[in-house]
DNA sequence: ATAAGGGCACCGC
DNA sequence: CGCGGTGCCCTTA
């Protein structure tokens, strides 16, 4: 079961949770698509995940720029990468180049619910 | 209803 | 170690 997609009234289900996922994520701290995925049962669904914080019209309150790659890499952003480091800058974390310094002390892991 | 795209991740060479 | 190609799931046209 576990259907990554469940009808909402405006957003999809797994757009619901993505969002709700992300919003979990403490200030200056950061975490991956993969991670999100999983941390909503989905995570093989980590492109859909991007799709969901694409459709994001409300950045915020859901801090979709502190998602990033697993890698590291800030990856892309619906405002612009280069955006998407500036806010980061803004919440405290080190950015060299456009990859994440001490990112796996910033990355933020949800917890296996379920 | 079908087709293509997308804010990734992983494996192979 | 770096780069390329493929795979998975959802969204939008």
């Amino acid at each position: 079961m576990s259907r990554c997609q469940i009808k909402s009234k405006n957003l999809s289900g797994f757009a619901s949770k993505v969002l709700a996922a992300v919003k979990r994520i403490p200030k200056g701290k950061v975490t991956t698509y993969k991670f999100l995925a999983r941390g909503i049962g989905c995570p093989k669904a980590v492109r859909a995940v991007g799709s969901a914080l694409k459709k994001n019209s409300t950045p915020i309150k859901i801090p979709c720029h502190r998602v990033v790659q697993s890698n590291g890499l800030i990856g892309n952003y619906f405002l612009g990468k280069r955006k998407k480091v500036l806010i980061l800058q803004k919440e405290g974390i080190r950015i060299v180049g456009n990859k994440i310094e001490n990112f796996s002390k910033i990355l933020y892991q949800f917890k296996n619910k379920n």
